[in-house]
RNA sequence: GGCCGGGUGGCGAAGUGGUCCAACGCAGAGGUCUGCAAAACCUUCAUUCGUGGGUUCAAAUCCCACCCCGGCCUCCA
């Protein structure tokens, strides 16, 4: 398997160091908001890498962490911390709502099939761990301190900033951010920060440099190593994460190995979602949550396919009409699925694709072995062209395809269909089996009819039509149209509701 | 300002020198079915790849210039 590696910029053929084994990282949310859809692409490019390396045989140790640790808030408000600005907005605890925001964030990834990690890490959890890593920093001879926290000199590891390929000369400090006094380099970062003297934070902690709180950046440094060791496989996070965050981290896994190798052995970073205006971000104030889509009657696994639809290191274009798009393909896939279903006989084989969702990291072999036993040879062609594009750094939108290929197929039966389809939907994760075509049509919270209003109008209509009076029939369905409801005569089910995409 | 990445049909998006003179999905068009409509299914849909030059037997794919877009420059997936 080959995939794409950030630290050389080139697709490497892909070795775990511990072959019974792959040991990730991914960077988590700072839960001080909801989750906005863009950065929910993310999680679905690390459950996608995850699930392809399960399906490959692998068995994989995942650590996405939670950070809980207010950090700084935006250009405008220096000193302030996310954290501690939504505690004030909300009028809640700052412990509130970080476990408000976690749950809401874990609630999203459930409901886009993201599948578990072998462990969630949150950073409060380690403040100590953090302490006494700092500590080590320190002894190396790697910090200073200031009036304002205790820093990272980064002029103290071998090749700061590898990973960006930006040249120190380039970067103009206090470009966004108001530039720290003292510091020795404009690269240097806050491994502690003091609170300041004259306001305490709701989230602060003892150290050895006074009152305050970590760095951003010694979390995932000090939670990648305590759970996956000083050398692991790969850390995955945002793009944005590729220039700062992660050249951070790896100083810091430098200093406190006293060793020049990052740590992880592969960096990888999905791209962006965009909009018109620009990335979306959650600082800009308005943005769209996977919450805001299922209000309006979209799916979360129409997000999850659009996600799917593009490589994880492009751009991916947001556009509502789009997504709505992919919701009427995901329908039609799963309707396709289930018309297959009605000419099967119910096997034990069935229960597989609800059982993955068990998982918290094994390998796919045993599911595979059930769902890939004794396939025709047509059957093993389409698999092995499946998996010829995922091991191709996951070439996710050149196996989607396959999907309508399988279900196309002039000679398969349905049985070898439908078990190839569940086999591929092990990486894909699109609920292709286990959901009916009625799952996916959901109620825009703007919906001015309630189901048994609907139910009722369809009863009087059917009564008309049934009497030829196509006039009445014709009236309730007009009637239906303009309340955001499709009929389909004849179909199970005999109406839906239309997403509302303005 | 510095650095990185990108511009492919109405929209999203594969493809980075010939075996693809451009996959796939959605939308659109035609058809089957249907009281009508919808759903479903079938067929169809870029002589062209931001613009202008160049290299090559051969370029969306390489080079140069220009235009436009996105990201990072210590909050961000």
């Amino acid at each position: 398997m080959r995939l794409f590696n950030s630290l050389s910029r080139k697709i490497e053929e892909f070795h775990p160091l511990d072959p019974s084994q792959t040991r990730i990282y991914s960077c988590g949310p700072t839960v001080y908001n909801d989750a906005h859809i863009g950065n929910l692409r993310a999680y679905v490019f690390t459950d996608t890498l995850r699930r392809t390396l399960n399906w490959k045989g692998r068995a994989v140790q995942h650590v996405i962490n939670i950070t809980d640790v207010g950090h700084m808030t935006s250009d405008q408000d220096e000193g302030e911390d996310k954290m501690e600005l939504a505690s004030q907005k909300m009028a809640r605890d700052i412990w509130q709502i970080a476990d408000h925001f976690t749950r809401a964030f874990k609630n999203d990834l459930l409901r886009l099939n993201i599948l578990r990690p072998t462990l969630w890490s949150t950073a409060t959890d380690h403040i100590h761990d953090m302490i006494a890593f700092a500590r080590v920093l320190e002894r190396a001879g790697a910090t200073y301190e200031l009036e304002s926290g205790l820093y990272f000199d980064t002029t103290r590891v071998p090749d700061y900033g590898i990973l960006s390929l930006t040249p120190q000369e380039g970067q103009t400090e206090g470009a966004r951010v108001e530039r720290v006094e003292g510091k020795r380099n404009p690269s240097d970062f806050a491994i502690w920060r003091k609170s300041s003297a004259t306001a305490q934070r709701q989230m602060e902690w003892w150290s050895p440099w006074g009152p305050g709180a970590p760095g951003w950046h010694l979390e995932c440094s000090v939670m990648s190593m305590k759970y996956l060791g000083t050398r692991f496989d790969i850390h995955t996070g945002g793009i944005d994460h590729r220039e700062i965050h992660h050249c951070n981290e790896i100083a810091q896994n430098q200093a406190y190995t006293q060793q020049s190798h990052s740590g992880a052995n592969w960096w990888m970073h999905n791209n962006f979602l965009i909009d018109r205006t620009g990335k979306m971000s959650k600082s800009k104030g308005e943005f769209l949550t996977l919450s805001s889509l299922v209000a309006r009657g979209i799916h979360p696994l129409a997000f999850r396919l659009f996600a799917l639809s593009t490589h994880y290191r492009s751009e991916l274009e947001f556009s509502i009409d789009t997504l709505a798009g992919q919701l009427i393909r995901l329908k039609r896939l799963v309707g396709a699925v289930s018309a297959l279903r009605r000419k099967v006989e119910p096997a034990a084989w069935m229960r597989v694709p609800a059982e993955i969702g068990f998982s918290s990291g094994a390998s796919f072999s045993w599911p595979r072995s059930i769902l890939e036993r004794d396939l025709p040879a047509a059957g093993q062609t389409l698999l092995d062209h499946f998996e010829r594009e995922l091991i191709e750094d996951l070439m996710i939108p050149r196996a989607l395809p396959l999907l309508d290929e399988t279900l196309n197929h002039a000679t398969l039966p349905p049985e070898a269909k439908l078990r190839i389809l569940a086999s591929m939907d092990l990486v894909l994760g699109l609920k292709l089996l286990t959901l009916q075509r009625s799952d996916l049509s959901l109620r825009p919270e703007r919906a001015e009819l309630s189901v048994t209003e609907v139910e009722t109008l369809m009863t009087q209509r059917q009564q008309a039509r049934r009497a030829k009076d196509f006039a009445t029939a014709d009236q309730v369905r007009n009637r239906l149209n303009a309340a955001g409801v499709e009929l389909m005569d004849g179909q199970e089910p005999a109406w839906e509701w239309r997403p509302i995409l303005e």
